[in-house]
DNA sequence: GTCCAGGGAATCA
DNA sequence: TGATTCCATGGA
């Protein structure tokens, strides 16, 4: 694996793109645990540890590692970016502010997870243990737009093809950045492909849906700038507006965009599973009535019932 | 061949 | 409102 870490770090330089290189120092910030518990489908691990990990965030190329310090347990993160191609001449030195601030941004470095953990590790056993497992979980601000197309895509899906039809979407459709990474298309870009087109990359019967909903996006139907002022019930209204977008999308929506509220519960058959199993005990688990779950999730897990799920979803899901 | 995947929309009672 | 069925596709 040192080879191929090596390779990379060769293909990196030979680009000769712009490159900058942060150390954030952060408690509950565990790679494997922010990237495969679900809410992103863009990053992968490029060593066996699972220590490293390289994706592609708007117009960069990340690269991301984390390192045991000795003193202490924060976990160090070294993040290298890459100005696209296109803005190199002009951007040579980007600005190392703005930088900063959108990788902080987006890794949600803001918010003390810690703090949170030990309010939520009170609440009972099962959570206790969830977030002892998936005690690194951090939630992304990721894109909007592009959070939006992705759990569309998501729907009646697994992970490994999700991830497959969103390269292939970003290939296509999106600007190349470097090598074989290219930024996720905007809406005026995906609103360019026709329905057939998506057919052929694979999206199956969710190919309308994408065409329609981004259709619907590049005409300004709706004002999506709004909705970062709006309370999360009326958002969420909004979003159920949208083709392909159902209650369960739109929560996911919700919490893992910048949209950021934690205030939602997406239920899934996995997040079902493991409330009935917790909590309901009903014998016939398909029975189990979602609004019987989402009142359960807001009285016990309270205004942080998002980040609950995941703790409990990564949980269970890998066990 | 059958079942399943981080569901949604259409249909019907 | 609530329950059933269909929707493409690829891997196990």
């Amino acid at each position: 694996m040192k080879n191929e870490e090596k390779i990379m770090e060769d293909k990196f330089n030979e680009h000769k793109l712009n490159s900058k290189e942060y150390r954030v120092s952060a408690n509950a910030f565990t790679l494997k645990d922010v990237f495969e518990c679900g809410q992103c489908f863009r990053w992968n691990p490029i060593d066996e540890q699972k220590h490293k990990y390289v994706g592609v965030v708007d117009d960069m190329v990340i690269e991301v590692e984390e390192r045991q310090t000795e003193k202490s347990d924060d976990i160090e993160i070294k993040v290298y970016t890459r100005s696209p191609e296109q803005n190199l001449e002009q951007n040579l030195e980007f600005d190392n502010k703005e930088m900063q601030d959108k990788i902080y941004k987006y890794f949600d470095l803001d918010r003390n997870y810690d703090e949170l953990k030990e309010k939520l590790s009170k609440i009972d056993d099962n959570v206790s243990s969830a977030i002892q497992y998936g005690g690194g979980i951090r939630i992304l601000n990721q894109d909007l737009w592009e959070t939006i197309i992705s759990f569309i895509i998501s729907a009646n899906n697994n992970i490994p093809r999700i991830k497959g039809i969103i390269e292939r979407l970003s290939k296509k459709y999106g600007k190349h950045i470097m090598e074989d990474y290219y930024s996720f298309p905007k809406p005026e870009e995906l609103a360019k492909a026709t329905i057939e087109d998506l057919r052929k990359l694979g999206l199956g019967f969710r190919d309308k849906r994408v065409y329609e909903t981004a259709q619907i996006i590049v005409n300004s139907e709706i004002d999506v700038n709004q909705w970062y002022e709006q309370p999360t019930e009326q958002v969420r209204e909004q979003l159920l507006e949208l083709p392909g977008i159902g209650p369960k999308v739109a929560d996911c929506i919700l919490l893992f965009s910048d949209l950021k509220r934690f205030d939602v519960f997406p239920v899934d058959v996995w997040v079902r599973r493991v409330m009935n199993e917790l909590y309901i005990k009903n014998a016939d688990e398909k029975a189990v009535n979602k609004k019987q779950i989402e009142q359960i999730a807001k009285e016990k897990f309270g205004a942080e019932r998002g980040l609950v799920q995941q703790y409990l979803f990564y949980w269970k899901r890998d066990n």
